[in-house]
DNA sequence: CACTCTACCTGTGCGC
DNA sequence: TGCGCACAGGTAGAGT
């Protein structure tokens, strides 16, 4: 489940590997699964990218962004976001397309750079404005400064979990940091975002950046026997009933808006939570 | 504005 | 062993 960490883990490695993408041409296209480019017209996509050079990889949220020199019409977007099971990669042009590749590029070098997501979740844009498919979301959840993340939560009145996973509301947390950056604040998932005091938003927003941080640097998270990004240890997320690491209680798992949430009964307070 | 539900998908793991 | 089914979750969109 590829968060912010897993994502821009998969940045570093296509930009600052070797060999890298940037610099790389795209000479052909195959369209394994039209359905990736979802609405958009798959027809029209191998004559755009056809020629295109990759300039830079940047990330969004949890969107990839690959800047694009195209002869004759200039810059182009190529926006990627895997949501739950997508991975991209480089390849050698004749490793073989799996059964679960919806996206083939082929490159210099007899390189190729590959989509492969076997629950079809992922998708991919062209656009000429990266904002056109990104636009909207709030800031990125990993440089967001405290005073501007507190007037957000001021901001608004839901419930702490809800509103981590709105990308309007911070870009690049999902379920499993979610719940991670509530167990290191000490914050209830319930916990009323408009009730929080001054240093409970300040105790959030340090434990998310905090978690983030460690995540990346890990290289994405380690979650035993599910997902296995990087060597990041979680402590709640997937863990109902087992020991908290922190205090011997037993992991609670509700469900908040649909999603599994994980926490610990005594580490994480009710504090002002409704009901 | 906040919420809930549904749809999109398929691999996994459970109970029987 | 095998079958059926709940479950996992990011996001959009519709409905309450």
């Amino acid at each position: 489940m590829p968060e912010l960490p897993e994502v821009e883990s998969v940045v570093r490695s296509l930009r600052d590997g070797s060999p890298s993408l940037v610099g790389l041409r795209v000479r052909s296209v195959d369209m394994v699964w039209p359905g990736v480019f979802s609405p958009l017209l798959p027809d029209l996509v191998p004559s755009h990218l056809e020629g295109c050079r990759f300039a830079a990889i940047a990330r969004l949220g949890k969107y990839l962004v690959f800047a694009l020199d195209c002869p004759g019409r200039g810059s182009l977007f190529l926006i990627v976001h895997l949501r739950m099971t997508g991975r991209l990669f480089l390849v050698p042009e004749s490793a073989a397309i799996e059964r679960h590749t919806r996206l083939a590029l082929m490159l210099d070098h007899g390189l190729a750079l590959r989509f492969d997501d076997p629950r079809k979740f992922g998708r991919v844009w062209l656009a000429d404005d990266p904002e056109t498919v990104t636009g909207g979301m709030g800031p990125d959840s990993l440089t967001v400064s405290l005073e501007e993340f507190a007037a957000r939560l001021a901001g608004h009145r839901r419930h702490l979990k809800p509103l981590l996973l709105d990308q309007y509301f911070v870009a690049g947390i999902g379920n499993i940091y979610a719940d991670e950056s509530l167990f290191r604040a000490g914050l209830h998932p319930l916990t009323n975002s408009a009730g929080l005091k001054p240093d409970e938003a300040l105790r959030l927003h340090t434990a998310i950046r905090s978690v983030l941080e460690e995540a990346v640097a890990a290289g994405g998270a380690n979650i035993d026997g599910v997902f296995k990004a990087g060597s990041f240890i979680v402590n709640v997320y997937g863990r109902a009933g087992a020991p908290c690491r922190v205090c011997g209680t037993p992991i609670s798992k509700i469900r908040v808006g649909q999603r599994g949430t994980h926490f610990c009964p005594h580490c994480q307070l009710p504090g002002n939570m409704e009901a």
